[in-house]
DNA sequence: CTGATTGCAAATGCTTTGCACGCCA
DNA sequence: TGGCGTGCAAAGCATTTGCAATCAG
């Protein structure tokens, strides 16, 4: 967890007369030891290592919190559940690659991308706030080698696709 | 509804082994009536108008029919339900701005910004088969003269706004 | 006839909430 | 000590599914 992070957590938390405890502290430094966007569920696997004892409400109740102060970010990636995405400062814009074969998730920058995305909402007459891409598409190694590392991965953790939400 | 779709939706039908009923007509014909997109919620009040009774669960089988059958597009607006998008075959994009103080979507759609995602897309080695762009943005009419006319009517509707789910 | 289709109610899966108790400042 | 926070279980919501009855071809 940077500084940054930590200063930005420290102000919102004392601004809202918030409070600190053992679980937001673990459900943090866990978020922010790495920076891959993860699910509510991911979050939960790893929560129960440690001794630290939370709930499932205090997991989602956090989530709202880091949300609103600004240090994470809620994206949607199609597949019934919210995903989060640390580390956010440095990239504004959120765009993903959803492998419709394999599930993988890749996120990306492109600038001429995002200038772009600002001339076409300007002329529209609006300002932009947040803008996400999201392509689906599908893994050339599927094409050519008839499957993809992630696959097998992915089947075996039960991952759902998109499109299919439940 | 154009002659196209009909077509189209009799060809899925008869290869797939399917059956003609009026529940399914009746779904059909209130969704190609216009070409605006609808969530399964709008289509359940639409439906409860004339003597035709349907129950919801034939609604959301008959949608995913229609979605298989490559006659309605899927899209996340992030509002916690499915947004369906009828009259698609002419936009294979799709891009949509939602204006985070009325609600509001606009649909819309570059040539640009097609054509960059298909060169960021192979960039990355994929081969892209659907994409959408989803820009958060407020709205100039309400920065300039306080509200906008979807406002109001948003409200009343009691409709969810983006990133506040349920 | 026979398998596709329907409606109902119950089940799902993710997320939120009410409430009483506990703990930080 | 006064609230904020927490856990638990129950509630919510959109969507899906099991099943027996019904209907289309």
């Amino acid at each position: 967890m940077t500084p940054e992070i930590r200063k930005r957590l420290d102000a919102f938390i004392q601004m809202k007369g918030l409070r600190h405890t053992p679980q937001r502290n673990a459900i943090v430094e866990i978020i922010f030891a790495s920076d891959e966007h993860f699910t509510p569920d991911d979050l939960w696997e790893k929560l129960r290592g440690p001794g630290a004892r939370t709930s499932r409400a205090t997991l989602y109740r956090t989530l709202s919190l880091l949300t609103e102060a600004g240090l994470l970010q809620e994206i949607d990636l199609g597949d019934g559940q919210t995903t989060y995405d640390p580390n956010f400062l440095e990239k504004p814009a959120h765009n993903h690659l959803v492998c419709i074969d394999c599930g993988k998730v890749i996120e990306f920058e492109d600038d001429h991308l995002e200038v772009l995305n600002e001339c076409v909402t300007r002329r529209l007459g609006f300002r932009p706030v947040k803008q996400s891409l999201r392509i689906e598409a599908c893994c050339e190694e599927i094409r050519s080698k008839g499957q993809c590392p992630n696959l097998i991965q992915a089947r075996l953790k039960g991952q759902r696709f998109p499109g299919k939400k439940r």
